[in-house]
DNA sequence: GAGTGGTCTAGACCACCTT
DNA sequence: AGGTGGTCTAGACCACTCA
């Protein structure tokens, strides 16, 4: 194989080289990915089906399973079983657009579903952030979003209760943001996103579905009305297979 | 403990609770990092070391560990040991400062040391990137960046040898973009930025000091200048607890 | 209830880093 | 040369999912 500047050979999968017995195992589930024989969605044979056909142990075949995991090829099921991964969705957050809205436009299907509306009061941090006084009374709606029926996402917004009185009794399973602009009058003037990879926690991992601990990516965004108050304060958090983020920027504007 | 809206209840690492062995242990040494018995940069007890204070097999003590680099709180150096991470750099796509300009700006040092020059046929895929014919020779330049002393990314530049014939004759330690713009009048007019989680390969491992298939975030940054032809095309390879991303926009502009 | 992944044990040998 | 992490084995029991 000749030398080239192709940009795809430090992420190909063709390096069958020798190295770990686990590392061989793996290009050879990543092979039957990539060749078509493994679907998106599929599910994958059983770890001690698996052990049979190389005769490697259990906890061998299972390193291989991490480490697809970690590049995003493969996730789990707790105790079901393992699965090929769907193609992640691109987020970009120089745009307005709304989860419902930016995965459709990429011919996906998403879904919203409330499972949680709380009144708390604010912790200290939470409180420095909406700048009330802490034990403030805030609202916590807690989501669960989709795509193609595959939940991808957990999010927690909080919003001041003073912006947005009654909201709660809305139906949430839509664009909060909409909701905020057209019931309570409220303009979001500026968006601060923050984004770092993280272990799902159990609350998290539970409502995803995966096992704790999963490597996910956290996405928090900020929503600042004209006047520089923060109207909407929401952490996502992501499967880490499941996003990809993309940024295109011209000079000046 | 009450009920608050504490946004940092799912990151906490208070989950003392019960639940699997490797968790406590898990929590015990988060502990010690978040306490500062542990400071950035240290040196954890050896993995048979830490099997005495608990009586846990070896396995369980390195799930704890494979957990704790998960999150990016410790990573290791092949064969060496593990080590407390210090804390992450943030990166903002929509800024132009270069890696040394924003590493330097939050009290970091930043360093940079060329590791490869090559003069490389197009492969079809960065041909087509490039709009140039397969096999047209392009500008490869391998770069490592630390921050404080410590590696954290690998990155493979292509550029057209036409829009900067000479270039590889330069020192290329510091700013490319600033060469190209002072030497050969090329300007930046656009910039795509493309984020996804992947696992290190065995060359960008290598070059960072860590084992093969640890968890990296991939940073593809590609340049165009006014008419639209790409200047840079630039694939960084990120240790996944050296980066945050932070995005602030404002409406309209 | 059968099968799955999740957790855990108690060894072993190796390649490599460190001193 | 001694210690470290990296890999691997061959068991075991459990909690849970799924049919």
């Amino acid at each position: 194989m000749p030398k080239t500047a192709d940009f795809t050979s430090w992420t190909s999968t063709a390096d069958a080289a020798d190295g770990p017995q686990y590392l061989a195992i793996r290009n050879q589930i990543a092979l039957s990915i990539e060749m078509g024989k493994l679907e998106p969605g599929a599910k994958l044979p059983s770890e001690r089906q698996l052990q049979t056909g190389s005769g490697a142990a259990r906890g061998t075949i299972r390193e291989a399973l991490f480490q697809l995991e970690a590049e995003g090829l493969i996730y789990r099921r707790d105790r079901s079983g393992w699965y090929v991964s769907p193609p992640a969705v691109t987020y970009d957050p120089t745009r307005w657009a709304g989860f419902m809205t930016y995965v459709a436009e990429q011919g996906r299907t998403p879904a919203t579903s409330t499972i949680g509306k709380e009144n708390l009061p604010a912790s200290s941090a939470v409180a420095d952030i909406f700048r009330v006084a802490p034990g403030t009374p805030l609202h916590l709606i807690t989501r669960l979003r989709s795509i193609d029926g595959r939940p991808v996402l957990v999010e927690r917004i909080t919003v001041d209760p003073a912006l947005a009185p009654g909201l709660l009794s809305h139906s949430l399973d839509g664009s909060l943001t909409h909701i905020l602009t057209t019931h309570y009058n409220v303009t979001v003037a500026r968006n601060r996103v923050d984004m770092r990879p993280c272990a799902l926690t159990r609350e998290a991992a539970d409502a995803l579905g995966v096992k704790s601990g999963t490597p996910g990516l956290l996405v928090v965004r900020t929503s600042f009305d004209t006047s520089g108050r923060v109207v909407e304060y929401d952490q996502e958090y992501w499967r880490h297979d499941a996003i990809r983020v993309h940024v295109d920027l011209v000079v000046r504007c």
